[in-house]
DNA sequence: GGAAATTATCGTGTATACATCATCTTCATA
DNA sequence: TATGAAGATGATGTATACACGATAATTTCC
């Protein structure tokens, strides 16, 4: 728990207050990457002087970018106990990646009809680059291209709200889905799994495509479970207090 | 517009600072409510002096508070400019029913293999005292009520998250949605539709009930997407800026 | 007289200070 | 020694003050 507490003491970039947007959104940013790449463990304990003194700035832009993490799930606000980054419970879990499949195969379905043949072009074309990360072991360069190709997807169904709404769940189980990447083969068996989507995609198979992506989601949960269970048991999370 | 300013400048409830929770979520929830019920019309600017003031209280859970209203999207935040009423171009009211209906279809369809005996007991039960409220002409007991029988269909999912982003949704529509209830011919029809939605539910018949819930929130589509128009076309909402 | 530049005003963004609440520690007493 | 209460400590919630940026009006110059 030492290094967690010293990584959140410990002074960052300068964060220059005159850059394109508020202090807070550079700060909501930077700590939402340090959520799901897993250097701010669920359970974590945000505390507002802490980053304030990290970040070289007031408490103010701190709370704001706390509410703004808060408002997407990504950490719980207990009043009067202090903001602490979501640890999901088991079954909450479960309900996440449910939805996550259900979201993404309503996508997928959506833009199986409605896609352009240059956005059908374009998922192709990331499909070919994600083969070469596959080759590489490149497992930081497949999860990159993966968002792409997934948020070119969503962008296929040419439903803004749509999108807003996927996206915000796809923050919420990023961390708990990144463990997969960690896994060689699970890198060839999801690579093979965009395969069958990009042909029903690109046939215009609605069904198939709908069906291919949420298996594609669920295939994931049973190691993401496993990971919040190693999580829980030994962790510094048990010590997040309850609602009351 | 002037009625629009003494509305925002008027003083308002005393709003105790000692209550359950912060003031920041009771100011939310009272915009929230003005919002939806159009006492706070679409492109109406929030500025932060003038609800101060209003409500008695500094800026800061001001701010809160927007950002809470800016987070769920039922107001728009542009840096240095302001905050404003979401107004959706028609398009994006499109999108937002599209997005709502696929996400009823979809709870239906859950809700319609999932329900224990007793959550589809109560189903019918509301659906019951919603035929009074119709045979009454009770617009506003309609729209509760009405309110509680679509809750009770998220909840038959068993699946909190799309609970969470189902009711999201909901609240970003609802402000174009609320205008069916004026008319009492769509009162009567939105019960039938109610009661094909409830065979199918008591049934478990999953595609049934999709597709029925579906079509049920579309039907709103073309009466609200007037209303926009209307809107748009006589409000104050014509000096709302644009993005840069 | 018109257009451009400058200044004044207003609102947001940030920082600092104060008040309130919770928790932890300590000391006294049973 | 154990238990409970009271004070100390620290964090959150709120308020006030200052800085920056934008907009609009006025003035000046062409």
């Amino acid at each position: 728990m030492i290094e967690l507490t010293q990584s959140l003491a410990m002074q960052s970039a300068p964060l220059e207050p005159s850059d394109g947007v508020g202090i807070a959104q550079q700060l909501c940013q930077t700590l939402e990457d340090d959520i799901v790449t897993g250097k701010l463990p669920p359970g974590q304990r945000l505390e507002e002087p802490l980053l304030a003194k990290r970040f070289g700035v007031s408490r103010t832009p701190v709370r704001e970018a706390l509410q703004l993490l808060t408002a997407s799930e990504l950490a719980e606000k207990i009043p009067n106990k202090g903001v602490y980054v979501s640890l999901a419970t088991p079954e909450r879990l479960t309900a996440m990646f449910e939805s996550m499949a259900e979201l993404e195969g309503m996508c997928g379905r959506l833009a199986a009809k409605r896609m352009t043949s240059g956005e059908r072009h374009n998922l192709d074309k990331l499909h070919h680059e994600l083969a070469e990360t596959v080759r590489l072991g490149d497992s930081d360069g497949y999860e990159t291209l993966n968002r792409a190709f997934h948020n070119t997807l969503y962008r296929g169904t040419h439903n803004d709200v749509l999108v807003d709404v996927t996206l915000s769940v796809r923050r919420r189980v990023a961390p708990f889905r990144r463990v997969q990447f960690t896994s060689l083969s699970r890198l060839a068996s999801s690579h093979a799994e965009h395969q069958g989507i990009v042909d029903a995609i690109l046939r215009g198979d609605v069904s198939a495509a709908e069906q291919l992506l949420y298996d594609h989601i669920m295939a994931v949960h049973d190691i993401s479970q496993d990971y919040l269970v190693s999580l829980r048991e030994a962790s510094p999370a048990n010590d997040m207090p309850a609602f009351k």
